[in-house]
DNA sequence: TAATTATTTTAGAACCATTCCAAAACGGAG
DNA sequence: CTCCGTTTTGGAATGGTTCTAAAATAATTA
């Protein structure tokens, strides 16, 4: 764990839980001005390997990363694009369930309203 | 639907179910010399917007392009990259009455190995 | 501590699927 | 046949991510 690595971890485990690469490369400079965004992304891959955090893939645009490794689904705001956490219970367990196929994992994003965009739209 | 856009529907119609822009591409060409990528995104676009079709996007790599336009999900070979259609029922409406959050839409797609991988890799 | 080796960091190039652009080609209506 | 809107085309641009090889740093050994 070297100093700019734990920099990236505190970065994210002060955010808000989950960020982009671009954004956590913005904050981290902050903290560091001699960061690089090579360096957070072998970092953030380096984060994952330990499980200390844990990479959220999205079918549009950029990857999130999540400061919270334990299994959990994910929703996207449509609108602002912020990301929120979802317990959807065991879908792995379930998915078995309903098909033959050996499930060995899965990506799933949920597209959402976000409670702020949602109520900035009911005013309007 | 000018001639080319059938010849793309032709293809994908004609094949296995799921395919991705570069093998359709590929094989578009074969029927017209004269095919271009940027015909092929285009007309995939509008064949999606017209309904006849189903773009199912991936967090790794391209994009897939359903000939089976009606909801259903999908699994991906981790193996040899084949897509396979699976039923798991309205996860829509079940995902609804686990979340406060409203669910326009989501992106799912499970990670699996298909029979042929499968059994080969039994041999081994 | 010095020397050696392994790991990180860095800058920038490379990658790849997709989109964008503006010009040329096409196709149907009149 | 002509005109106008749509399609097609080639190529450049985009954007996130990965790769590469060299420099810097850290860890290990003597």
């Amino acid at each position: 764990m070297t100093t700019k690595r734990a920099a990236i971890l505190q970065v994210l485990r002060e955010s808000e839980g989950h960020l982009q690469p671009d954004e956590i490369y913005r904050r981290a400079k902050e903290l560091y001005p001699g960061m690089v965004l090579a360096t957070v992304y072998n970092n953030l891959h380096a984060l994952c390997e330990a499980g200390l955090i844990r990479r959220v893939r999205t079918a549009d645009g950029a990857d999130f990363y999540d400061k919270t490794p334990t299994p959990h689904e994910h929703a996207i705001c449509t609108s602002c694009g912020l990301m929120l956490d979802l317990e959807l219970g065991d879908l792995l367990q379930e998915f078995a369930t309903k098909t033959d196929l050996p499930i060995l994992s899965y990506d799933l994003i949920v597209h959402t309203q976000c409670p702020k965009c949602h109520a900035e739209k009911a005013e309007a």
